[in-house]
DNA sequence: CGCCCTATTGAATATAATCAACCGCCGTGG
DNA sequence: CCACGGCGGTTGATTATATTCAATAGGGCG
């Protein structure tokens, strides 16, 4: 166990006894079947691709991490998004024929498949409408529009900035150490996320390690200033120095 | 009536009779407020805000237009979407205590309230679990992954050239013609939904008029040129020829 | 051990931002 | 009615930022 692990192990953490989604997968679960259909996923293999059939089940992610995939204009597939848990894969194919996106995972990663019309009938039987899956989508929409937010007229700084603080929180809510963490993804799937060039990412991170921001050695990262990487993230800090 | 005009008239084309919803709001509506609450909002004013406390219902727009705006770090408001019929909009305030961001009127716009509980309990009575609410929401998931690709690894030329089709098909769905409307935004507006200044928004219209792409004057368009359009926005055909 | 893929670094170039001036339209008010 | 002022838009010159092209270094995996 190197200094980068959880506190506690893998296997506790992403039992089902821990799940925030708990409630909604209990219930949606065929009684036999609980804790729901758990899914194994390797490194590099997809949960999910675009243009297969979209089955009609949200996966909830319980271990690991992914990267979702969208064909761009010119054919070549870009990152739009990252997910780890307590987040969900698939609620953007709800309804429609097949997948845009496709999701691979970055590491061994665990989803458990869930039903979408057990979840929707779930929030269905609940009293005073409690919003359920609603709820979830509406969420997404606006995880997307602030995703999108840091796209408009933010610099490649501003941008790798908020990357490294989202990914603290995400592990922060895990239970995990906010400033001790490990990337699982590589520095292309960061450039295409941030609509940057891989080049750029790599002289960002020399940047912020001269500045004493973070320290990132290959995947693993330490955050050293948070509150630097919020000033960098929020308003523009532009290169400042660089001697 | 000018040459931007519709081929019938405005009052007829936002009746109900015509809406695409109709559907969904005949059936969510009280049978005594069919065809729903009318709801009028005069240009420039807002149709809800971010920091309001979020109704429940979402809105389908009739007539006109509105532009989403959004909070950005620094604290001005950025341009996140427009909207035009047959969009909905409130959906991503669902099950949220208030609104993240703000609906405003481009021109004098009319809206159909929906009760979204209503809206769910119709998806409900559906047979077949017609996906109803939750396919409208995944599907704005989607429109936003498209929107957020759009912003990723494009130049400026591409992202205009994009807006403008994107335009033109909307205006197109709506019987309006594809290659000769009216833009109901501001060169700012459209410069900070693009992510770029407005001086470059400037330059960029100068120079696709240098290249009959299309004519555009104060803010009656008239696109020339759909295939090469297609193509900026597509493949990345820089700058070209300045002569 | 060696290869390949990922990552890093450098130099030159392209793109858009910034700063600044100017124009034209529109509404206001004299 | 016309003059004024302001806002939205355009254009130019300069600067900042990120891309591109190219070369090199380092790890992981066979």
């Amino acid at each position: 166990m190197n200094e980068f692990s959880a506190r506690d192990s893998a296997a506790d953490r992403s039992s089902c006894s821990r799940c925030v989604h708990r409630p909604l997968c209990q219930d949606t679960a065929p009684a036999d079947q609980y804790p729901g259909r758990r899914i194994r996923i390797e490194r590099r293999a997809s949960l999910y691709q675009a243009g297969e059939q979209a089955g009609e089940r949200i996966y909830n992610i319980r271990s690991g991490s992914f990267k979702l995939l969208r064909a761009a204009p010119r054919g070549e597939a870009l990152v739009v998004g990252f997910a780890l848990p307590p987040a969900f894969l698939g609620l953007n194919a709800l309804g429609a024929a097949q997948h845009e996106d496709s999701a691979v995972a970055l590491e061994d990663s665990e989803v458990c498949a869930i039903s979408w019309h057990r979840a929707a009938a779930h929030g269905r039987r609940e009293p005073l409408m409690r919003p359920g899956l609603h709820a979830l989508l509406a969420r997404e929409i606006r995880r997307e529009q602030r995703a999108a937010l840091m796209l408009r007229n933010t610099h490649a700084a501003q941008r790798m900035a908020e990357l490294m603080l989202s990914l603290s929180r995400c592990h922060a809510a895990n239970g995990y150490a906010a400033t001790r963490f490990r990337l699982p993804m590589s520095r292309c799937d960061i450039a295409s996320y941030l609509g940057v060039t891989a080049e750029c990412v790599s002289r960002l991170i020399a940047l912020f390690e001269r500045q004493s921001l973070f320290e990132l050695s290959r995947r693993d990262a330490t955050l050293l200033d948070l509150p630097a990487l919020q000033r960098v993230a929020a308003g523009h800090t532009p290169a400042e120095v660089q001697a």
